[in-house]
DNA sequence: GTCTATATGGAGATAGAC
DNA sequence: GTCTATCTCCATATAGAC
């Protein structure tokens, strides 16, 4: 791949990331790219077709660094550890990721949920499903339904990112600082979900 | 408030919860509302100024419900359950809100979150803080840090209307349906959260 | 492959008649 | 107040020289 065919897709991946699809003009990227505005469509045809192949990246790559994880592991709270973990890693390397792929998934133009990425989730929620319904026959924790608690975990971790802008407005006036709750977000959690989930 | 004013206001609303600042031209704006052009900025100036007024409604009303909400009442069950319930039951009226609202946050013209918004959240917090504090000076609950608490509820309403369209697709193969999930979410929070909060 | 110049369309905004 | 016509700008995209 040439040298500006790649400095267009990282300037591409910055600003869409950053400001959505209408938000991003590829004289934008262009000017960033250090690239004149016509060599943008004599590599990537449209700014449609750019913004695809951007995308398509963006959560192919974190499908596959899912896909990679190791989760056979022994304890059912390290399982949970490295499910929160994985999420909470990869948003706070990425703040602006989760509510990007919102956006995008929510534009009409429903094709770009495409199915290889479908099918990576499923399969993930597949061996977790399994683990978890495990852990209840053996009376290890109490019955839950695996999909509630999945989504419950997801949530926690992924939702305090895209709210940041009004909780550090909220909380600045208090004795609460931002970073330090990123930090020590993956104890809270772990520490919500499996005060939820054991036997009581 | 003449006629054409309050239609263009309505149609301005739908269409920018819909598509978003960007996504939005004045001209759709003026055709839905079966108005021309040049009567949307007659009445308001200017497209941005337009939206100033439609994103000040939209969370003013938001605010005013939340405020005029009773939370004094008897059980930590009871008070609980008001602030899921007011949660998950407007964002179940406007699934596109929570999005909408998120992404103009996030917007950099910060002055968008202006102080009577987040005045209403941090009163409306103090209250729940307060509530909860008692409750474990009482040892009725465990102790729990009554922000973390607070973020992991709101998080757990909110997240799963945001991801609705790959939770649709990704769970459509499966036993799962998304209307009752929807209906039964109030139901497996309060119970998620109950356990995780309880004194074992 | 890379550039300049330009075609074409759509956007926000306004002038000016009625 | 309401309309038509139009200004100006900026967007995507491409033609064509080198």
């Amino acid at each position: 791949m040439s040298n500006i065919e790649q400095r267009i897709l990282d300037s591409a991946k910055a600003i869409f990331v950053e400001k959505g699809y209408e938000g991003t003009s590829i004289r934008d990227i262009a000017t960033e790219a250090k690239v004149n505005v016509a060599m943008v469509n004599y590599y990537f045809r449209s700014k449609e077709n750019l913004f695809q192949q951007i995308f398509m990246d963006v959560y192919g790559t974190l499908l596959n660094k899912a896909i990679e994880e190791e989760f056979e592991n022994p304890t059912l709270y390290r399982k949970i550890e490295l499910l929160v973990s994985f999420i909470l890693d990869n948003v706070a390397k990425s703040p602006r990721l989760p509510l990007f792929v919102l956006t995008e998934i929510n534009r009409e133009s429903g094709n770009l949920v495409n199915d290889e990425f479908l099918r990576g989730i499923q399969q993930f929620f597949n061996f977790f499903e399994k683990q978890i319904q495990d852990e209840i026959n053996a009376r290890n924790i109490r019955p839950i339904n695996p999909t509630e608690l999945f989504i419950n975990i997801v949530s926690m971790c992924i939702f305090p990112f895209l709210g940041l802008p009004v909780l550090e407005r909220v909380f600045e006036s208090r004795d609460y600082d931002v970073s330090p709750f990123i930090d020590a977000r993956k104890e809270q959690i772990m520490d919500f979900v499996m005060n939820s989930i054991k036997i009581s």
